[in-house]
DNA sequence: CACCCTAGAGAACGAACGTTCTCAAAGCAA
DNA sequence: TTGCTTTGAGAACGTTCGTTCTCTAGGGTG
């Protein structure tokens, strides 16, 4: 299906435009520039801006869960598990377009404007969080860890976004050792 | 001087429309009809609306920085200190015009396309993480509690923000407490 | 009362936005 | 070639924004 190409390249510059510079900063015509697609051609398969943004904010989740979990399971220990996705942090943060988490982004411009962006960020922070929480019940530890270890994490990208650093990944992540092993049974 | 009441009349204004709806979304002129002072009267006293968002942003970095110290200042021991932080957060998350933190937002809307934005952003995270490091050095705890401590703040922001629910300020205490004792002289 | 200065209401302006429309070029079928 | 359909470039439309301008009403001063 062409389609689908013409959405992908959609998807895929939109995605980098409104991470860069904010959702609400970038215009149909300058994605149609940097897409290569025409207006017609975006109004064709999109049926608005809004709709758009939507299917970004589903794509970039979907990138975030592959990336989070393929490092994980690059590890054998559960403890090494946890503390990978703090690793999976610190490489996104050398990222020189990382730009924090394009939820909380998403969610700061428009979640109190559009209902449907606000889920979105909801969904995918809970999904993130029952994630960690699975982690954290096949290593055997408290649950109350989950919890301490999802806020590091998050703690961790605004901290590195505002600051323009990497260096709150090895702090969460140093912190997340310590998290664990007081959770963990002897 | 009356142009100071005007000032903080629009200050006032300005900082509640744009911290609940966020900084694009609220045009002049409804800020004109909440504050109550016409066009002419904000021109009068603001050159732009730029300038009015760095206003807003100083006066809230102002009325955190004092809500933070005067919770802080009513416990005695170093620990206590250390953990209002969370119990200030904690009150902050049950007001219901809660919406994240003021600067993460900002940021994230306007933070690639106006650096003094930016800047103002990093001030206000700097300055905190600054003070979480001199109440760590007079509790005696290692200095590397105090980045973790800041990150655990961060984090429950903005998981309460998007949750839409207080509890992340309990599980960032508990957090605080354990890294806490970790981190202090036997 | 007459005068002047101020200040508010709101029109006006130029730019930018999301979205739609026009029109000419291009591809394809016969 | 001729005719039909699709497509892209970009003009156009209606709205909204930040900012400035106009005009008028009101209030203080002589």
């Amino acid at each position: 299906m062409v389609d689908e190409y013409v959405r992908e390249r959609v998807l895929e510059a939109a995605d980098r435009l409104y991470y860069a510079r904010g959702i609400q900063s970038v215009g149909m015509d300058e994605l149609r520039l940097v897409s290569g697609v025409s207006l017609k051609g975006l109004y064709g398969v999109f049926p608005s801006k809004a709709a758009i943004v939507l299917e970004v904010l589903d794509r970039r989740h979907a990138l975030w869960t592959d990336g989070v979990t393929e490092r994980v399971s690059r590890e054998t220990t559960p403890r090494d598990k946890l503390l990978a996705i703090y690793d999976f942090l610190a490489d996104w943060f050398l990222d020189d377009t990382f730009r924090g988490c394009g939820f909380i982004n998403a969610f700061a411009e428009l979640g109190s404007i559009s209902p449907a962006v606000a889920q979105r960020a909801r969904e995918h922070k809970s999904g993130f969080q029952d994630y960690v929480a699975r982690l954290v019940t096949a290593a055997g530890a408290d649950p109350a860890l989950a919890p301490q270890l999802s806020i590091l994490a998050e703690g961790a990208q605004t901290t590195a976004a505002i600051a323009g650093t990497g260096e709150a990944a090895g702090h969460a992540r140093r912190a997340a050792g310590i998290l664990i092993d007081a959770a963990m049974p002897a």
